[in-house]
DNA sequence: GTCTATATTTGGATAGAC
DNA sequence: GTCTATCCAAATATAGAC
């Protein structure tokens, strides 16, 4: 009788990548710590993966298919009673509860922090084409709680919001709260002045 | 008669430095790029600067020591009529300033960013260390202007707008202006916007 | 101060046995 | 699917001539 590990080796390589990634960079991180970290052999990326720009693709995969599902599911559960702040809720939430119940998921918002912060065509590319329609979404909805702003004042809120989520949410994976506290208690209450500094913002 | 170049061989190592760093990342432009792009001697990086991690320092070092004084000059400058909107003022416009007369000074707020979003142990005690002071004086500014806020409803309304401002000015170096729009109006506006955005949430 | 040449390490990727 | 062994390109860094 032989162990049975409890995660197969491609999830076990996702997992460290994602550590190693949040942690060192997509350059940063090699494919032999990856492997050595996930406890696996070398040749195992390529047998899975092909080559390190895919694995980096699936990496964000495992995650926003249902990151950006639940996200557009929230948006349309709360599209009777949509206030800046509820459309917020609808936004972070989902990234909330991702961080609290998957293990490596807290993780996985500082590695979308980073690839916001890399202006790396290829990795832009693949983000906007596959899961740019969420952003779409959110931003029209958006725009129907601020009529009274111009197409070009909301641009500008927008892209500063985005930013501000984007950075704060990256958090979510950064342990630094005080004794005592939850990690969940922690990140519920960042979640709530983040909705409520950024719906000031909006309507500033 | 040869060329005599404009710029000295440090020079000229430390701009082709700052501008692949914020285009690729610390770890993903290599010394070879940088001294390629710099026109220089690959040997050249390590007689003039030691190892690629007293580069990178530099890089930060020949931007941040004006910056910070800058910065906390315009500070002081407007203690007595402080207001969030003042303070704000005082620690963005020097920023868009050196990104708007500086060759590669837009560029140099990208790299900060990407600084922030790397959770590097090592450059993350470089920045705090010896340029943390400027964070603490304005936070202090800030606390004297929000007395109605409690230590910690403060702590995390700053980190979300130390974040929001981070992120946004790192788009100063990022060509996005509307047609028959100059840089200086783009970026002036976006300074603009985002004290308005960032004042509103601090005093939700 | 700047060059050529090179030492040394580490990177991604693959071939082929099992 | 997983291993060992290896190829080859690219990385940082240095030695020594000029």
């Amino acid at each position: 009788m032989h162990d049975t590990p409890q995660f197969s080796t491609r999830q076990r390589i996702l997992g460290a990548a994602e550590e190693l990634f949040a942690e060192r960079g997509f350059a940063g991180a090699s494919l032999r710590q990856v492997t050595s970290a996930a406890k696996v052999n070398l040749a195992a990326v390529n047998y899975h993966f092909g080559s390190k720009d895919n694995l980096i693709e699936e990496v964000f995969r495992r995650r926003l298919d249902e990151l950006s599902r639940r996200r557009l599911e929230r948006l349309a559960e709360i599209a009777d009673e949509a206030t800046l702040e509820s459309v917020l809720d609808a936004f972070i939430t989902p990234a909330l509860e991702l961080s609290l119940d998957r293990k490596g998921g807290s993780v996985f918002m500082r590695v979308l922090a980073r690839a916001f912060a890399e202006h790396n065509t290829h990795l832009r590319k693949f983000l906007s084409e596959n899961y740019g329609y969420v952003l779409k979404d959110f931003a029209a909805a958006f725009a129907n709680l601020l009529p009274q702003l111009d197409k070009e004042e909301l641009y500008w809120r927008l892209d500063i919001a985005v930013g501000a989520l984007t950075y704060a949410m990256a958090d979510f994976g950064v342990i630094q709260r005080r004794p005592g506290e939850t990690e969940r208690t922690h990140r519920e209450q960042m979640a709530r002045h983040l909705i409520h500094f950024t719906a000031a913002g909006l309507r500033a």
